[in-house]
DNA sequence: TGACAATATATCATATCTGACATATTGTTT
DNA sequence: AAACAATATGTCAGATATGATATATTGTCA
């Protein structure tokens, strides 16, 4: 596992869509990582199209603009769960969660 | 949100398929269950597909066998976050992640 | 430029989750 | 029945996530 390792190389950028095979990740670090930035990713976009600041949607979720922010950079202190809680308060359904999860980009790597 | 009714519901009795509009809970809990008893359920199929034990999977995921009775208990102090990656390290894509999410059955109710 | 709104980052007390352990229950084989 | 394997349930100390708060950064408009 060694989550030191995976909260220190999130930290620093990752976003670099399709966080495979970089330091030693096993295939599951992997794909939870880019399952978390995938619902990272969705989570803004969605806000955005409401309209809404960060402000207001952590005030719909009893949170603070600060934790949606963190919500959005995919923060290693962010758990799935809040995401996916997160989504659903912004209406989504189960099936836009497996569209979403299944909608991930092979990067090409610079 | 009210997070102690839920994890009252939960305690005794749910597994009957579809959390629907039992006591008052708002369509994101309904969901956000709903989904939490999918992946239980998925996690115990594949284990038992693999024919492993609890103890096995439990092993292999640096657990204890009481967790990973409680995980495909859909016991209320697991994570959504650590079925995820229960799932994964049992050889689960994001595919299959993905179709275990959107194959809820709607239930009749007695 | 300054003033303002939105977002990002840091820290921290408390809440929640987790692995470990003990023990109970269930299921199977003899 | 006993003996055993697998699973379930309860508890708890330590780990992690959370909301709150403060402050910094970025963007936009006058």
């Amino acid at each position: 596992m060694n989550k030191a390792k995976r909260k220190r190389l999130e930290r620093k950028g990752w976003k670099v869509g399709g966080a495979d095979e970089f330091l030693g990740l096993s295939p599951e670090e992997s794909e939870y990582i880019e399952l978390k930035l995938e619902l990272s990713r969705s989570l803004r976009e969605r806000r955005e199209a409401q309209r809404l600041t960060q402000t207001d949607l952590a005030e719909q979720l009893g949170s603070s603009q600060s934790r949606v922010a963190k919500m959005e950079a995919g923060d290693p202190s962010v758990s799935i769960d809040l995401l996916i809680r997160s989504l659903f308060s912004l209406g989504a359904t189960k099936r836009d969660l497996a569209r979403i999860i299944t909608a991930s980009k092979k990067s090409k790597a610079a």
